[in-house]
DNA sequence: ACTTCGCGTAAGTTGAGACTTACGCTTTTA
DNA sequence: TAAAAGCGTAAGTCTCAACTTACGCGAAGT
């Protein structure tokens, strides 16, 4: 998941990735469609493939790859929990607040352990 | 868009987003959270600031930082638009496949025409 | 006014990563 | 079996990024 997450951050290898998903292509069909050399695109799709964001299929002496959607579905889960825990967080922090108003109010240690 | 997929790649940088979400923070507090130096964090959050993610309130001598949900949202967005205009791609792919079939079977050169 | 607090910034180091050219490996073809 | 096709890999360069220590700056206290 984090060697996922650092794979699309770079433009190229997303670039990649949407050049393949929804058909297979040789690594020199996908190398012929940037203006950089063949071994850096292979040298992505080594990137992409150890991400397990990408499946290779070798055909003679050929090397298909193709995005996968499962892992690009999990990356997408991974975005939406980060929101939602997040959001639990945040309802949970607005009760806890509002308990705490219905106390008295906060001696100054009260700040303290707050943080951390 | 492309500053904050690279800054929410780094974890310490999630980590930092987490710490703040639900309540803002001075930096300090932040830092002391972490086995780096207080600096390090810091220009952790002005990566974070410039990508629009977290927001910066001065209050006499302290800074205090907060996780911004609005770009998070975005960020969220993309994921999800990312995987959206794959699906409606990998739609098509097979409408055109299916299409094909039912033409004569494909010349040596439709191979070539479909690449690119 | 002077010091202390809470920061950010500058400068230097180190490691990672995106490239290049050169080379080697495996599979097909002549 | 020799050559060519289609790749990946090795090695070197260069930029960037994540740290460190040293320093500076504005706001608050004394």
């Amino acid at each position: 998941m984090e060697a996922a997450l650092k794979a699309i951050a770079e433009p190229r290898r997303r670039a990649i990735l949407r050049l393949i998903w929804d058909r297979e292509l040789p690594a020199g069909e996908i190398a012929s469609q940037f203006d950089v050399t063949r071994p850096a695109i292979s040298q992505h799709l080594r990137v992409l493939r150890e991400a397990d964001l990408i499946d290779e299929r070798r055909e003679g002496t050929r090397r298909y790859y193709r995005t996968r959607p499962d892992t690009m579905a999990a990356l997408r889960r991974f975005m939406e929990n980060m929101w939602d825990e997040s959001l639990e967080r945040l309802k949970f922090a607005a009760e806890f607040e509002e308990a705490k108003q219905k106390r008295a109010s906060g001696s100054p240690e009260d700040r303290k352990r707050r943080i951390h």
